[in-house]
DNA sequence: TAATAAAGAACGGGCGTTCGTTTTAGGGAG
DNA sequence: CTCCCTAAAACGAACGCCCGTTCTTTATTA
């Protein structure tokens, strides 16, 4: 099939991506082999090797779409509500990709944790994703903190630190540490994340 | 040199142990090759599979390691004072370990993670850890609570996880995500178990 | 001297990758 | 419209390197 269309193109390549993907949350990106992808996608080497130059390709690539979808959840999300609903939005977008282990695909997150210390772009990617969250998250404490929603003496770098922290550590124990129950942690962080707005008392104080 | 003690064949193995974590920090698990420990240990391949069946057989070594010293951090924090001065022990204790990235191998951690996905054994270790973390946690949260010193509509279990989530993000931020000011972020996570505490208020109410 | 420990050359297999070949489809000539 | 022709796309056997591991040989000491 010559000549076919910039839209082929890329559907071969998004389906590739997918079946390494689908590899990689199984067995990991070093014990995956090229031949398991080709297999996956039902593609043979010649073509696999048109898409992406090397396996390290694929996992960039990998590591670069995760970014992506990180983003734009942040940026759908930023649009509505006040700072504590914008934070609940955020949590349950996030909280609920953990849900179907097998369909969404968080294990490959702590594979890519892996990943950046000997490899400098995925680090990179990594570096800029968990960065974007962590300014939005800023940016959402510091305009509450102007709104006197949220106490002024927490130090919104650290807090913003620290909700990401709930997260990943979540990823990391319903990836390996046997029996977390998902709706009852974000429940407990959502209550923790309540007692640091302004109640009553600390307004007219 | 044959017929030697046992002290020395266990210092043998612990040297081994010691070389395979410094490689193991700096390149991960698959980057690394046996050639790579026989020359940070000084060992040839003969005398390295001596003591170590396989290269796998290191790597579970070497997580069975990481969770006998958490094992023995908590039996140590244990012994002291109240449950907010024995979770402060710990946590003190815990993130004291990220401080100095290249000599204390929470590298290594991230590493074990991701093999847990595909390594039975490993896995278990890791669930064994985290699992004593758990019920450490829940048992002073426990006692705490039967004491009045903590508020009694948390959970105990979610609690315990976020305590641990708390750490493993930590981790996860030192590691990829940048520029985490470790002490900063302590002081914010100190602060905020600070308000799950029972204030005066509540004690009366 | 016998048994253990260490050495290190050699091996076998598997992996990522390459490359010569085959298939496919668009486009110009008749 | 039909028939090549051409270039893109896919194929898949083959390659070569590197890694984990083994095995024979050498050193060491009780």
């Amino acid at each position: 099939m010559p000549k076919v269309d910039k839209a082929y193109l890329e559907q071969r390549r998004a389906q590739i991506l997918k079946s390494a993907k689908a590899c990689f949350a199984k067995n990991g990106f070093h014990k995956t082999t090229m031949r398991d992808i080709m297999k996956k996608s039902n593609l043979s080497s010649g073509a696999l090797y048109r898409y992406f130059k090397s396996k390290e390709d694929i996992i960039e690539a990998i590591a670069l779409q995760t970014l992506e979808a990180n983003i734009a959840t942040i940026d759908d999300a930023k649009r509505k509500g006040n700072a504590r609903s914008q934070i609940e939005t955020l949590a349950d977008r996030f909280f609920s990709l953990l849900e179907k282990p097998e369909e969404k695909f968080t294990s490959v997150d702590v594979e890519l944790w892996g990943e950046a210390s000997r490899n400098k772009k995925v680090k990179n990617i990594l570096v800029k994703s968990i960065g974007a969250h962590h300014a939005e998250f800023v940016k959402i404490i510091l305009q509450a903190q102007a709104n006197g929603e949220i106490r002024r003496n927490v130090d919104p770098e650290s807090m913003a630190s620290v909700m990401i922290a709930l997260f990943q550590g979540a990823i990391v124990q319903m990836r390996v540490g046997g029996n977390l129950d998902l709706w009852k942690y974000v429940a407990c962080v959502k209550e923790m994340l309540a007692t640091l707005l302004i109640n009553e008392e600390e307004v007219n104080a």
